[in-house]
DNA sequence: CTGGATGCCTGGGAGC
DNA sequence: TGCTCCCAGGCATCCA
């Protein structure tokens, strides 16, 4: 389940391939790539072309844009199961959809079994930006207690599927959202507006949140690995997320799970108060 | 317009 | 052991 912890601790580990040249492509399933400029055709996709040098790795939420020289960049998502993997962790991997050979010799591969995730080609990094993450709110990291407070009183929505609206800030999903909001002591449920000392602490708690899981290497559930193959150990760290029925670290009540938007939502009743 | 529900997809775990 | 069922969840899309 990466979300920006994972996407941020993926990036770190591929910035070896920053000045690496590009040999070869191979596009091993089409049907995982889309062009920016021509969404509709597949032969569209240029992904990272031969003969460009990548120049930077950029990150906006749980998006991950690597930039050649040419402009051209080159925009993966992982979505739920989707990896990229350099050298040894790469080789005869199933579901592995498309592959890189860089003119070091090494080899970054894409591989994503459930499909949730993809590949997007686009003519500059402006284009990325302007076209394909212009409904992106701001990068979790950077969340302001004014942008939390503004999406509350906007909407009746319950604070947790707020979180979860990338379009208020890009990078949170329910693993951290529920992290996040047992730190600020604000029930998920919660549909009325934050208070301004709320909405303050919330957005401390999502920069805390976050910035603690990425120095832990992100968190691996199942799937999630960065390009070197190494799993993160943010998961130890979870003080609700998959932790229903028992008992919470602060106050010892036991922690109640129950589905907010579709998604299973644990919290403690007696920290975080209605 | 808003917010809830559904479908996409595979692997793993539970239960029989 | 082997089968079926269900669940995980990001996000686009549909529906009330």
């Amino acid at each position: 389940m990466p979300e920006l912890p994972e996407v941020e601790c993926l990036r770190r580990s591929l910035t070896r391939i920053v000045e690496r040249r590009v040999v070869c492509q191979e596009l091993l399933r089409r049907d995982v790539a889309a062009s920016i400029e021509d969404p509709r055709t597949q032969e569209a996709w240029t992904g990272l072309a031969p003969g460009d040098r990548i120049v930077a790795l950029h990150r906006h939420g749980k998006r991950l844009a690597i930039e050649g020289e040419s402009g051209r960049t080159l925009v993966i998502h992982l979505g739920m199961s989707g990896q990229v993997l350099l050298d040894a962790a790469s080789a005869q991997r199933t579901h592995t959809h498309a592959r890189w050979t860089l003119d070091d010799g090494s080899t970054l591969s894409f591989r994503d079994p459930r499909r949730f995730g993809g590949l997007w080609s686009g003519r500059s990094m402006a284009i990325v930006r302007d076209v394909l993450w212009k409904d992106l709110g701001s990068d979790a990291l950077a969340v302001t207690e004014l942008t939390l407070l503004d999406a509350s009183r906007a909407s009746r929505r319950s604070i947790k599927s707020i979180l979860l609206d990338q379009r208020v800030a890009a990078g949170i999903g329910n693993i951290y959202a529920d992290e996040a909001l047992f730190d600020a002591g604000i029930r998920p449920t919660r549909r009325r507006p934050l208070s301004s000392a709320q909405a303050h602490r919330l957005a401390e708690s999502i920069r805390v949140t976050l910035s603690a899981a990425i120095e832990r290497g992100g968190s691996t559930l199942r799937d999630y690995v960065d390009a070197s193959g190494s799993s993160g150990s943010a998961q130890h760290a979870h003080r609700v997320y998959g932790r229903g029925g028992e008992l919470c670290v602060t106050c010892g009540k036991t922690l109640r799970q129950i589905s907010v938007s579709q998604r299973t939502t644990v919290y403690c009743p007696h920290c975080q108060r209605a």
